[in-house]
DNA sequence: GTGGTCTAGACCACC
DNA sequence: GTGGTCTAGACCACA
């Protein structure tokens, strides 16, 4: 995994594992790595990664079985999406809503670069 | 002014001032606040401002006359606007188009809602 | 059964136990139910109920007969009480009394509501 | 402080802090001491120190100014006493409850116990 | 085996 | 100076 430079480790574990639960890639009530197995496959401290879970688990998209592991929880998928619409909606749309105007950008060329990217992402 | 949680208070200053610079808000050779005015004005230690002030004067944006005070940049507005559409299409926009893929978001909606947003913001 | 989060499960379960000889529905020389049967009513790993039982035989609380089962100790309802008593004054009621002040909550009002709650628990 | 051996420390941090806020030893937008200070002052290290002040930002009882430190927030005081009176009402009121009729205590024993002890406490 | 807590110490960005 | 992140490593209780 290559992380960015610029944004905390243990966030972007959370990403990940998130765009995983909306890629249908982990399944509701699927265990998840234990925290030491991801530390290594990852190449970071058991540390950083327990404090991804944690995060993951305050926000309620992983439960723990004590002794067991982690799980992903039941509806994490809506719930996730849920979350990440909300901040696109509220936060970044608007965010790019006024950099599209203060950039004087055509919002037909950016349409249609979009829909490009899109097909050739989903036909790959 | 209200400031994000996670990014750095001194960037923050730098795109206000980026912001007016596109919006003709500050035109070139036009002086701009001093470190401490901007600093009260902004609840900010005058640190801080100093910072964005470097900052934008390492880029070529602002410059100082000693003793008087700091100027937006002949060219600046050219300059501010190569550097923010760079970084729109070659970092934001590929993170926008994963995120619409990931969240499912309808292309032609989407690009309906912004246009009806520059619509209304240009009558505004 | 629902276990409290922060509390070792294995104590939960003895906690149950010896509720359920101060209620009377566990009675002396009784046998209780096996680790194995246990384990599966609650949903629990073997290994966590013997660590139950394990405790509770520590205290004198059940005995076990080799290749029979566990029991209920004779006097093991006394005893409970002792115990639970003595840890009821020495270090609930020191911490009640705390929250009490600090929250400045109206011990007659208090002691009225638990007098209803009690009423209406026995007539249930 | 003299930390109790079963309740993370971090944990008993936090409760003395919002214990603090409770009795009005801190004041709403009062600036607490610094990680490091307190964790000199408290044996213990800054790490477990952040862990609580972490806990206690997820749940607004304090704010950070960055680079200046973290405070007391606005409204902290009765949103702490909601919290412990409904965490003592909701949990540990019904078992206190159930305890008293598992133990069969006089209710107004423990009622006179109690105010005696607040009438102390308060004379103290 | 699992997670949870804690320490020591380092390094960083920021104010 | 402040907080924030991360590592390394230890120890513990629990399942």
């Amino acid at each position: 995994m290559n992380f960015n430079e610029h944004k905390p480790i243990y966030l972007q574990i959370s990403d990940s594992i998130c765009e995983k639960i909306l890629n249908n890639e982990y399944l509701e009530d699927e265990r998840i790595p234990s925290i030491r197995e991801l530390g290594t496959m990852l190449g970071v401290n058991p540390n950083t990664v327990m404090r991804s879970f944690e995060y993951l688990k305050s926000i309620d998209v992983i439960y723990d079985k004590r002794g067991v592991g982690f799980f992903i929880s039941p509806d994490a998928r809506r719930a996730v999406k849920a979350i990440y619409k909300d901040e696109f909606m509220n936060t970044e749309l608007p965010a790019i809503i006024k950099k599209i105007k203060l950039l004087e950008i055509d919002i037909n060329d950016l349409s249609k670069k979009i829909s490009r990217e899109l097909g050739m992402k989903e036909s790959s």
